[in-house]
DNA sequence: ACCTGAACACCGTTCAAGT
DNA sequence: ACCTGAACACCGTTCAAGT
Protein backbone atom coordinates (compact mmCIF):
# COMPACT_ATOMS: atom_id res chain seq x y z
CA UNK A 1 0.00 0.00 0.00
CA UNK A 2 0.90 3.70 0.99
CA UNK A 3 3.72 2.31 3.20
CA UNK A 4 5.23 -0.17 0.61
CA UNK A 5 5.45 2.57 -2.14
CA UNK A 6 6.74 5.04 0.18
CA UNK A 7 9.49 2.01 1.02
CA UNK A 8 10.52 1.66 -2.53
CA UNK A 9 10.73 5.43 -2.94
CA UNK A 10 12.60 6.19 -0.05
CA UNK A 11 16.51 7.25 -0.50
CA UNK A 12 18.69 4.40 0.09
CA UNK A 13 20.62 3.38 3.60
CA UNK A 14 23.81 4.95 4.26
CA UNK A 15 26.07 5.12 7.37
CA UNK A 16 25.13 8.73 7.19
CA UNK A 17 21.62 8.48 7.32
CA UNK A 18 21.68 5.94 9.61
CA UNK A 19 24.18 7.67 11.93
CA UNK A 20 21.82 10.57 11.79
CA UNK A 21 18.68 8.71 11.89
CA UNK A 22 20.08 7.60 15.67
CA UNK A 23 21.40 10.88 16.66
CA UNK A 24 17.98 12.11 16.14
CA UNK A 25 16.36 9.16 18.24
CA UNK A 26 18.52 9.98 20.75
CA UNK A 27 17.48 13.51 21.16
CA UNK A 28 14.31 13.08 20.84
CA UNK A 29 13.45 10.05 22.95
CA UNK A 30 16.47 10.05 24.65
CA UNK A 31 19.52 7.13 24.78
CA UNK A 32 17.36 5.06 26.66
CA UNK A 33 15.38 4.31 23.69
CA UNK A 34 18.13 3.90 21.28
CA UNK A 35 18.00 0.21 20.15
CA UNK A 36 19.17 -1.44 17.25
CA UNK A 37 15.34 -2.50 16.52
CA UNK A 38 13.95 1.19 17.16
CA UNK A 39 16.35 2.59 14.92
CA UNK A 40 15.53 0.29 12.24
CA UNK A 41 11.98 0.76 12.37
CA UNK A 42 11.80 4.70 12.27
CA UNK A 43 14.48 4.04 9.00
CA UNK A 44 11.83 1.78 7.82
CA UNK A 45 14.05 -1.01 7.73
CA UNK A 46 14.45 -4.52 9.19
CA UNK A 47 17.08 -4.77 12.09
CA UNK A 48 19.79 -6.78 10.10
CA UNK A 49 19.84 -3.74 7.40
CA UNK A 50 21.92 -1.58 9.84
CA UNK A 51 24.89 -4.15 10.29
CA UNK A 52 25.35 -3.04 6.55
CA UNK A 53 26.91 0.18 7.65
CA UNK A 54 27.57 0.23 11.66
CA UNK A 55 29.53 -3.23 12.59
CA UNK A 56 27.85 -3.13 15.48
CA UNK A 57 25.53 -0.82 18.52
CA UNK A 58 29.09 0.21 19.70
CA UNK A 59 30.61 1.77 16.31
CA UNK A 60 27.10 3.24 15.80
CA UNK A 61 27.74 4.71 18.98
CA UNK A 62 31.28 5.97 17.98
CA UNK A 63 29.84 7.43 14.36
CA UNK A 64 27.15 9.28 16.80
CA UNK A 65 29.71 11.09 18.98
CA UNK A 66 31.72 11.77 16.11
CA UNK A 67 28.78 13.68 14.24
CA UNK A 68 28.50 15.84 17.49
CA UNK A 69 31.59 16.58 18.15
CA UNK A 70 31.72 17.67 14.42
CA UNK A 71 29.01 20.39 15.57
CA UNK A 72 31.57 22.22 17.84
CA UNK A 73 33.03 25.92 16.01
CA UNK A 74 36.05 25.43 14.81
CA UNK A 75 38.61 27.85 16.66
CA UNK A 76 38.54 31.43 16.67
CA UNK A 77 41.24 32.88 13.96
CA UNK A 78 43.59 35.01 15.25
CA UNK A 79 43.20 35.49 18.73
CA UNK A 80 44.45 34.85 21.75
CA UNK A 81 44.99 31.05 23.14
CA UNK A 82 42.88 32.17 26.34
CA UNK A 83 40.24 33.10 23.99
CA UNK A 84 40.08 30.28 21.50
CA UNK A 85 39.78 27.66 24.31
CA UNK A 86 37.23 29.95 26.14
CA UNK A 87 35.24 30.11 22.90
CA UNK A 88 35.70 26.67 21.90
CA UNK A 89 34.84 24.97 24.96
CA UNK A 90 31.16 27.17 25.53
CA UNK A 91 30.84 25.79 21.71
CA UNK A 92 30.95 22.56 23.06
CA UNK A 93 28.74 22.99 25.33
CA UNK A 94 26.21 24.32 23.40
CA UNK A 95 26.36 21.45 21.79
CA UNK A 96 25.98 19.02 24.43
CA UNK A 97 23.08 20.81 25.67
CA UNK A 98 21.49 19.80 22.32
CA UNK A 99 22.55 16.15 22.45
CA UNK A 100 22.17 15.51 26.46
CA UNK A 101 22.87 11.95 25.83
CA UNK A 102 26.33 13.10 24.33
CA UNK A 103 28.48 13.22 27.39
CA UNK A 104 27.68 9.82 29.19
CA UNK A 105 27.83 8.07 25.85
CA UNK A 106 31.43 9.57 25.39
CA UNK A 107 32.37 8.14 29.39
CA UNK A 108 30.73 5.21 28.23
CA UNK A 109 32.55 4.39 25.43
CA UNK A 110 35.88 5.53 27.46
CA UNK A 111 37.29 5.08 23.62
CA UNK A 112 38.84 8.60 21.59
CA UNK A 113 37.19 8.86 18.62
CA UNK A 114 38.88 10.48 14.88
CA UNK A 115 36.69 13.71 15.66
CA UNK A 116 37.67 13.80 19.43
CA UNK A 117 41.66 12.84 18.62
CA UNK A 118 41.17 15.85 15.98
CA UNK A 119 39.46 18.59 18.25
CA UNK A 120 42.03 17.54 21.39
CA UNK A 121 44.75 17.74 18.97
CA UNK A 122 43.39 21.50 17.49
CA UNK A 123 42.90 22.98 21.42
CA UNK A 124 46.91 21.40 22.42
CA UNK A 125 47.87 23.27 19.32
CA UNK A 126 46.35 26.45 20.59
CA UNK A 127 47.87 26.10 24.01
CA UNK A 128 51.28 25.30 22.37
CA UNK A 129 50.66 28.83 19.87
CA UNK A 130 49.90 30.23 23.42
CA UNK A 131 53.59 29.64 24.36
CA UNK A 132 52.50 26.76 26.69
CA UNK A 133 55.87 24.58 27.45
CA UNK A 134 54.63 20.94 26.26
CA UNK A 135 54.69 19.93 29.81
CA UNK A 136 52.28 22.47 30.94
CA UNK A 137 50.41 22.06 28.04
CA UNK A 138 50.59 18.28 29.35
CA UNK A 139 49.06 18.97 32.81
CA UNK A 140 46.59 21.19 31.31
CA UNK A 141 44.62 19.01 29.41
CA UNK A 142 44.65 16.82 32.24
CA UNK A 143 43.16 19.23 34.47
CA UNK A 144 40.98 20.30 31.87
CA UNK A 145 39.53 17.01 32.11
CA UNK A 146 35.97 16.20 29.96
CA UNK A 147 35.13 19.67 30.45
CA UNK A 148 37.42 20.57 27.62
CA UNK A 149 34.72 18.71 25.57
CA UNK A 150 32.10 21.12 27.37
CA UNK A 151 30.73 18.53 30.00
CA UNK A 152 29.74 20.32 32.81
CA UNK A 153 30.65 17.56 35.29
CA UNK A 154 27.86 18.51 37.44
CA UNK A 155 26.61 16.00 39.79
CA UNK A 156 23.12 15.89 39.43
CA UNK A 157 22.84 16.96 35.78
CA UNK A 158 19.46 18.69 35.13
CA UNK A 159 20.13 19.11 31.32
CA UNK A 160 20.54 15.03 31.01
CA UNK A 161 16.65 14.72 31.45
CA UNK A 162 16.44 17.69 28.90
CA UNK A 163 16.22 15.16 25.59
CA UNK A 164 13.35 13.19 27.21
CA UNK A 165 10.31 13.74 24.98
CA UNK A 166 6.49 12.36 25.93
CA UNK A 167 6.44 12.17 29.52
CA UNK A 168 6.47 15.97 30.93
CA UNK A 169 8.37 15.62 34.25
CA UNK A 170 7.58 19.00 36.08
CA UNK A 171 10.00 18.37 38.95
CA UNK A 172 9.07 21.08 41.53
CA UNK A 173 11.30 24.07 41.26
CA UNK A 174 13.43 23.00 44.25
CA UNK A 175 13.18 24.13 47.14
CA UNK A 176 14.37 21.56 49.58
CA UNK A 177 11.73 19.60 51.21
CA UNK A 178 11.29 20.31 54.77
CA UNK A 179 12.70 17.21 56.01
CA UNK A 180 15.68 17.45 53.76
CA UNK A 181 16.27 20.76 55.04
CA UNK A 182 16.60 19.61 58.39
CA UNK A 183 19.12 16.59 57.39
CA UNK A 184 21.45 18.58 55.17
CA UNK A 185 21.44 22.07 56.62
CA UNK A 186 24.16 23.63 54.96
CA UNK A 187 23.00 22.14 51.34
CA UNK A 188 18.83 23.59 51.95
CA UNK A 189 21.13 26.55 52.61
CA UNK A 190 22.76 26.79 49.09
CA UNK A 191 19.63 26.21 47.47
CA UNK A 192 18.05 29.04 49.07
CA UNK A 193 20.29 31.67 48.76
CA UNK A 194 20.17 30.63 44.78
CA UNK A 195 16.39 30.83 44.23
CA UNK A 196 16.53 34.32 45.15
CA UNK A 197 18.45 35.13 42.77
CA UNK A 198 17.33 37.00 39.04
CA UNK A 199 14.70 35.35 36.45
CA UNK A 200 17.98 33.70 34.65
CA UNK A 201 17.54 30.83 36.23
CA UNK A 202 18.01 27.64 34.02
CA UNK A 203 17.75 24.89 36.30
CA UNK A 204 15.79 24.30 39.69
CA UNK A 205 17.67 27.31 41.47
CA UNK A 206 20.89 27.34 39.52
CA UNK A 207 21.88 29.21 36.46
CA UNK A 208 23.82 26.44 34.76
CA UNK A 209 25.66 28.87 32.40
CA UNK A 210 27.00 31.00 35.25
CA UNK A 211 28.40 27.91 37.15
CA UNK A 212 30.12 26.28 34.03
CA UNK A 213 31.50 30.34 33.08
CA UNK A 214 32.47 30.46 36.53
CA UNK A 215 34.59 26.49 36.68
CA UNK A 216 35.91 27.98 33.49
CA UNK A 217 37.22 31.08 34.28
CA UNK A 218 38.46 29.69 37.47
CA UNK A 219 40.88 27.02 35.47
CA UNK A 220 41.69 29.33 32.81
CA UNK A 221 43.04 31.93 35.29
CA UNK A 222 44.70 29.57 37.30
CA UNK A 223 46.51 28.16 34.31
CA UNK A 224 47.37 31.72 33.00
CA UNK A 225 48.67 32.22 36.35
CA UNK A 226 51.12 29.31 36.04
CA UNK A 227 51.90 29.91 32.28
CA UNK A 228 53.30 33.47 33.60
CA UNK A 229 55.76 31.66 35.92
CA UNK A 230 56.62 29.48 33.32
CA UNK A 231 55.68 26.70 35.78
CA UNK A 232 57.61 23.21 35.63
CA UNK A 233 56.82 20.10 36.93
CA UNK A 234 60.12 20.08 38.45
CA UNK A 235 59.54 23.27 40.62
CA UNK B 1 24.25 -32.78 47.56
CA UNK B 2 26.85 -30.73 49.20
CA UNK B 3 25.52 -27.80 47.34
CA UNK B 4 21.89 -28.39 49.18
CA UNK B 5 23.54 -28.58 52.52
CA UNK B 6 25.62 -25.91 52.06
CA UNK B 7 22.21 -24.23 50.90
CA UNK B 8 20.54 -24.52 54.05
CA UNK B 9 22.92 -23.56 55.94
CA UNK B 10 23.91 -20.29 54.45
CA UNK B 11 23.24 -17.11 55.91
CA UNK B 12 19.67 -15.64 55.18
CA UNK B 13 19.35 -12.94 52.53
CA UNK B 14 19.20 -9.28 53.78
CA UNK B 15 19.76 -6.13 51.94
CA UNK B 16 22.99 -5.68 53.16
CA UNK B 17 24.19 -9.15 52.14
CA UNK B 18 22.87 -8.30 48.54
CA UNK B 19 24.26 -5.06 48.27
CA UNK B 20 27.93 -6.61 49.73
CA UNK B 21 28.00 -9.14 47.35
CA UNK B 22 26.52 -6.67 44.22
CA UNK B 23 29.81 -4.57 44.90
CA UNK B 24 31.75 -7.54 45.21
CA UNK B 25 30.47 -8.77 41.92
CA UNK B 26 31.11 -5.13 39.78
CA UNK B 27 34.59 -5.55 41.63
CA UNK B 28 35.71 -8.31 40.34
CA UNK B 29 34.04 -8.92 37.06
CA UNK B 30 32.99 -5.56 35.30
CA UNK B 31 29.32 -3.46 36.26
CA UNK B 32 28.71 -5.31 32.97
CA UNK B 33 28.49 -8.49 34.51
CA UNK B 34 26.01 -7.23 37.36
CA UNK B 35 23.13 -8.61 35.69
CA UNK B 36 19.82 -9.51 38.94
CA UNK B 37 20.02 -12.88 37.46
CA UNK B 38 24.04 -13.31 37.85
CA UNK B 39 23.72 -11.72 41.30
CA UNK B 40 21.55 -14.30 42.10
CA UNK B 41 23.46 -17.10 41.47
CA UNK B 42 26.62 -15.47 43.12
CA UNK B 43 24.20 -15.83 46.44
CA UNK B 44 22.74 -19.31 45.71
CA UNK B 45 19.52 -17.96 45.32
CA UNK B 46 16.65 -17.30 43.25
CA UNK B 47 16.70 -14.45 41.10
CA UNK B 48 13.32 -13.29 42.37
CA UNK B 49 14.44 -13.86 45.96
CA UNK B 50 16.43 -10.56 45.53
CA UNK B 51 13.25 -8.70 44.85
CA UNK B 52 12.55 -9.33 48.65
CA UNK B 53 15.11 -6.87 49.45
CA UNK B 54 15.49 -4.30 46.56
CA UNK B 55 12.52 -2.83 44.71
CA UNK B 56 14.57 -3.03 41.47
CA UNK B 57 17.69 -2.96 39.78
CA UNK B 58 18.23 0.90 39.65
CA UNK B 59 17.35 1.09 43.40
CA UNK B 60 20.30 -2.53 43.59
CA UNK B 61 22.82 0.62 42.18
CA UNK B 62 21.46 3.08 44.68
CA UNK B 63 22.29 0.40 47.43
CA UNK B 64 25.94 -0.16 45.97
CA UNK B 65 26.54 3.46 45.51
CA UNK B 66 25.66 4.17 49.48
CA UNK B 67 27.87 1.26 49.82
CA UNK B 68 30.90 2.83 48.04
CA UNK B 69 30.33 6.14 49.45
CA UNK B 70 30.50 5.14 52.98
CA UNK B 71 34.16 4.09 52.75
CA UNK B 72 35.59 8.10 52.22
CA UNK B 73 37.05 8.78 55.57
CA UNK B 74 35.37 10.93 57.50
CA UNK B 75 36.89 14.68 57.56
CA UNK B 76 40.45 15.77 59.35
CA UNK B 77 39.33 17.16 62.78
CA UNK B 78 40.65 20.36 63.63
CA UNK B 79 41.90 21.10 60.60
CA UNK B 80 41.74 24.14 58.31
CA UNK B 81 39.31 24.05 55.28
CA UNK B 82 41.56 23.54 52.33
CA UNK B 83 43.26 20.71 54.30
CA UNK B 84 40.25 18.64 55.10
CA UNK B 85 38.49 19.37 51.72
CA UNK B 86 41.71 18.23 50.18
CA UNK B 87 42.18 15.23 52.14
CA UNK B 88 37.94 13.72 51.81
CA UNK B 89 38.71 14.56 48.25
CA UNK B 90 41.86 11.90 48.11
CA UNK B 91 40.14 9.40 50.26
CA UNK B 92 37.58 9.76 47.80
CA UNK B 93 39.46 9.22 44.69
CA UNK B 94 40.92 6.01 46.62
CA UNK B 95 37.86 4.63 47.12
CA UNK B 96 36.85 5.09 43.66
CA UNK B 97 40.10 3.34 42.67
CA UNK B 98 38.87 0.50 44.75
CA UNK B 99 35.28 0.12 42.76
CA UNK B 100 36.08 1.80 39.10
CA UNK B 101 32.65 1.07 37.97
CA UNK B 102 31.16 3.48 40.78
CA UNK B 103 31.65 6.85 38.60
CA UNK B 104 29.72 5.86 35.93
CA UNK B 105 26.98 4.04 37.77
CA UNK B 106 26.50 7.53 39.67
CA UNK B 107 26.32 9.94 37.04
CA UNK B 108 24.10 7.27 35.03
CA UNK B 109 21.51 7.02 37.89
CA UNK B 110 22.03 10.93 37.79
CA UNK B 111 19.84 11.32 41.15
CA UNK B 112 21.67 11.36 44.97
CA UNK B 113 21.73 9.19 47.19
CA UNK B 114 21.90 9.85 51.05
CA UNK B 115 24.87 9.17 51.62
CA UNK B 116 26.22 11.38 48.49
CA UNK B 117 23.98 14.13 50.23
CA UNK B 118 25.81 13.55 53.43
CA UNK B 119 29.17 13.78 51.79
CA UNK B 120 28.22 16.54 49.79
CA UNK B 121 26.12 18.45 52.86
CA UNK B 122 29.11 17.97 55.15
CA UNK B 123 31.52 19.67 52.71
CA UNK B 124 29.66 22.71 52.32
CA UNK B 125 29.57 22.84 55.85
CA UNK B 126 33.49 22.48 55.98
CA UNK B 127 33.40 25.66 53.74
CA UNK B 128 31.37 27.71 55.60
CA UNK B 129 33.44 26.99 58.62
CA UNK B 130 36.39 27.89 56.59
CA UNK B 131 34.71 31.43 56.36
CA UNK B 132 33.44 31.46 52.69
CA UNK B 133 29.92 32.93 52.27
CA UNK B 134 26.87 30.80 51.49
CA UNK B 135 26.83 32.25 47.75
CA UNK B 136 30.47 31.25 47.33
CA UNK B 137 30.26 28.24 48.96
CA UNK B 138 27.40 27.27 46.33
CA UNK B 139 29.87 28.08 43.51
CA UNK B 140 32.55 26.68 44.60
CA UNK B 141 30.53 23.13 45.07
CA UNK B 142 29.29 23.42 41.32
CA UNK B 143 32.76 24.23 40.02
CA UNK B 144 34.19 21.17 41.94
CA UNK B 145 31.56 19.47 40.39
CA UNK B 146 32.26 15.47 40.48
CA UNK B 147 35.76 16.50 41.22
CA UNK B 148 34.34 16.60 44.82
CA UNK B 149 33.46 12.83 45.24
CA UNK B 150 36.68 12.02 43.99
CA UNK B 151 36.04 11.74 40.12
CA UNK B 152 39.03 12.32 38.02
CA UNK B 153 37.12 13.24 34.70
CA UNK B 154 39.83 12.23 32.22
CA UNK B 155 38.77 11.60 28.96
CA UNK B 156 39.96 7.98 28.32
CA UNK B 157 40.26 6.72 31.90
CA UNK B 158 42.31 4.47 32.52
CA UNK B 159 41.44 3.18 35.66
CA UNK B 160 37.71 1.99 34.01
CA UNK B 161 39.41 -0.94 32.77
CA UNK B 162 41.07 -1.80 36.16
CA UNK B 163 38.15 -3.68 37.67
CA UNK B 164 37.94 -6.07 34.59
CA UNK B 165 38.97 -9.54 35.17
CA UNK B 166 39.60 -12.73 33.66
CA UNK B 167 40.83 -11.25 29.52
CA UNK B 168 43.95 -9.97 30.41
CA UNK B 169 43.88 -6.54 28.10
CA UNK B 170 47.72 -5.87 28.11
CA UNK B 171 47.26 -2.54 26.16
CA UNK B 172 50.61 -1.58 24.93
CA UNK B 173 52.33 1.00 27.18
CA UNK B 174 51.08 4.11 25.10
CA UNK B 175 53.15 5.38 22.93
CA UNK B 176 51.60 7.06 19.72
CA UNK B 177 51.22 4.78 16.92
CA UNK B 178 53.27 6.40 13.78
CA UNK B 179 50.05 7.24 11.74
CA UNK B 180 48.37 8.53 14.68
CA UNK B 181 51.02 10.74 15.91
CA UNK B 182 51.47 12.28 12.24
CA UNK B 183 47.61 13.55 12.09
CA UNK B 184 47.87 14.19 15.85
CA UNK B 185 51.42 16.04 16.45
CA UNK B 186 50.15 18.31 19.40
CA UNK B 187 48.77 15.04 21.00
CA UNK B 188 52.30 12.77 20.23
CA UNK B 189 54.05 15.58 21.43
CA UNK B 190 52.23 15.09 24.72
CA UNK B 191 52.39 11.65 25.08
CA UNK B 192 56.32 11.36 24.16
CA UNK B 193 57.15 13.73 26.93
CA UNK B 194 55.15 12.34 29.44
CA UNK B 195 56.79 8.94 29.14
CA UNK B 196 60.16 10.20 29.66
CA UNK B 197 59.42 10.59 33.34
CA UNK B 198 59.89 9.13 36.44
CA UNK B 199 59.18 5.64 37.08
CA UNK B 200 56.63 5.88 39.40
CA UNK B 201 53.67 6.16 36.56
CA UNK B 202 50.22 4.06 36.77
CA UNK B 203 48.53 4.65 33.40
CA UNK B 204 50.52 4.49 30.03
CA UNK B 205 52.65 7.27 29.90
CA UNK B 206 50.64 9.25 32.48
CA UNK B 207 51.00 9.90 36.70
CA UNK B 208 47.31 9.39 37.45
CA UNK B 209 47.94 10.82 41.23
CA UNK B 210 50.09 13.59 40.14
CA UNK B 211 47.66 14.93 37.41
CA UNK B 212 44.45 14.62 39.89
CA UNK B 213 46.37 16.37 42.19
CA UNK B 214 47.50 19.22 39.92
CA UNK B 215 44.00 19.74 39.31
CA UNK B 216 42.81 19.64 42.21
CA UNK B 217 45.23 22.02 44.11
CA UNK B 218 44.61 24.44 40.58
CA UNK B 219 40.91 24.67 41.87
CA UNK B 220 41.46 25.02 45.28
CA UNK B 221 44.41 28.03 45.05
CA UNK B 222 41.72 29.52 42.76
CA UNK B 223 38.92 29.10 45.05
CA UNK B 224 41.46 30.56 48.26
CA UNK B 225 42.20 33.63 46.25
CA UNK B 226 38.66 33.94 45.80
CA UNK B 227 37.72 33.67 49.29
CA UNK B 228 40.54 35.89 50.64
CA UNK B 229 39.27 38.65 48.32
CA UNK B 230 35.64 37.96 49.32
CA UNK B 231 34.20 37.57 46.42
CA UNK B 232 30.46 37.71 45.32
CA UNK B 233 29.11 37.05 42.41
CA UNK B 234 27.23 40.66 42.24
CA UNK B 235 31.14 42.22 41.71
C1' DA C 1 1.37 -16.39 53.55
C1' DC C 2 5.35 -17.14 51.32
C1' DC C 3 8.22 -18.62 47.53
C1' DT C 4 9.34 -19.47 42.75
C1' DG C 5 9.00 -21.41 37.95
C1' DA C 6 7.38 -19.98 33.82
C1' DA C 7 6.33 -16.32 31.00
C1' DC C 8 6.47 -11.63 29.00
C1' DA C 9 8.49 -8.07 26.53
C1' DC C 10 12.39 -6.68 25.41
C1' DC C 11 17.81 -6.71 23.96
C1' DG C 12 22.23 -7.35 20.35
C1' DT C 13 23.79 -10.43 17.18
C1' DT C 14 24.36 -15.01 14.57
C1' DC C 15 23.17 -17.95 11.05
C1' DA C 16 21.04 -20.48 7.75
C1' DA C 17 17.51 -20.53 4.51
C1' DG C 18 15.34 -18.09 0.72
C1' DT C 19 15.57 -15.24 -3.35
C1' DA D 1 25.60 -12.71 -4.22
C1' DC D 2 22.59 -10.47 -1.51
C1' DC D 3 18.95 -10.01 1.90
C1' DT D 4 16.31 -11.36 5.90
C1' DG D 5 13.31 -14.25 9.00
C1' DA D 6 14.00 -17.09 12.65
C1' DA D 7 16.73 -18.24 16.34
C1' DC D 8 20.09 -17.78 20.15
C1' DA D 9 21.53 -16.18 24.42
C1' DC D 10 20.75 -12.96 27.15
C1' DC D 11 18.03 -8.98 29.99
C1' DG D 12 14.58 -6.95 34.07
C1' DT D 13 10.35 -7.85 35.86
C1' DT D 14 5.39 -9.71 36.22
C1' DC D 15 2.33 -13.05 37.55
C1' DA D 16 0.04 -16.99 38.60
C1' DA D 17 0.54 -21.47 40.27
C1' DG D 18 2.45 -24.34 43.87
C1' DT D 19 3.64 -25.21 48.63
Amino acid sequence: MAEQAQALRRTPLSRDRVLRAAVALADGAGIESLSMRNLALDLGVVPMALYKHVANKDELLGGMIDVVVGEIDPPLPDADWKRVIRARILSAREVLLRHPWAPLAIESRNEATPAILDYLNSMVGALRDGGFSTDLAHHVMHAMGSRILGFSQELFDASRRAGRSGTADPEPPAAFPAEAAARFPHLAAIATAASHDDASVLGPGCDDQFEFEFALDLLLNGIDRLRQQDWTSSG
